[in-house]
DNA sequence: AGTGCGATTGACT
DNA sequence: GTCAATCGCACTA
């Protein structure tokens, strides 16, 4: 990789489901002290406008106030008291919805990522929303970050055959549970969920 | 002020 | 397959 060049904003689509699309394919970085640690994005899910399991249905919070930033900036909240999740704000300013980056293919910084997970096998290190935030060691520190432009972590270009994107069901949500807005990278090993949920 | 529960994970039967 | 860990937040009162 020659040029390292964050996606600009007027690349992005405007819509949280296109966002979502979009993203299957490109990279996350992550500049760390040790060095730099990215991956090719392999599963998300869209949380759109008027969906009642997206955290911004009810209005704007302390905690969520991040997905009603113009798209392109981090939201990161934690989960379970465990497990943080990398989001990112996916409409105009003062709309809240965003793409949930569940799984990652881990490309750079790979030893770093095997120290920030304790754990050695490879198919695992970003392999779910809490275990790529972990590799990443990305946190609420990192909330309202703007990911087009270089920085503690920022999105790339990355070419992905559109082919190979598969679109299916939410995972570990209750509400709207039916709607088909999680895409992901066909048959990539480094997808969250059971094999059932693959069509 | 108290309660219930999640956009999960890892350990265990 | 089941289940506990762990805590911030939204909701009720």
């Amino acid at each position: 990789m020659a040029v390292r060049r964050p996606l600009k904003r007027s690349e992005l689509p405007i819509d949280t489901a296109s966002l979502a699309r979009y993203l299957v394919g490109r990279l996350v970085v992550r500049a760390l002290p040790e060095g730099v640690v990215s991956g090719r994005i392999v599963e998300t899910e869209a949380y759109v406008i008027g969906d009642a399991a997206s955290h911004a249905y009810r209005g704007t919070t302390l905690r969520n106030r991040s997905l009603f930033l113009e798209r392109g900036h981090a939201y990161v909240y934690l989960a379970y008291g465990i497990s943080n999740m990398l989001n990112i704000s996916s409409e105009v300013s003062g709309i809240g919805a965003g793409v949930l980056i569940r799984a990652l293919e881990p490309l750079e910084g790979i030893p770093i990522m095997r120290l920030n997970r304790g754990i050695e096998r490879l198919r695992d290190l970003a392999r779910g929303p809490g275990r790529l935030a972990m590799a990443l060691r990305v946190d609420r520190q990192l909330d309202g970050l703007d990911l087009c432009r270089e920085g503690p972590l920022w999105l790339e270009h990355h070419d992905l055959d559109p082919g190979e994107i598969a679109q299916g069901g939410r995972i570990g949500i209750s509400r709207e549970k039916d709607r088909l807005l999680r895409f992901y990278v066909r048959n990539s090993p480094f997808v969250s969920g059971p094999r059932s949920l693959m069509q």
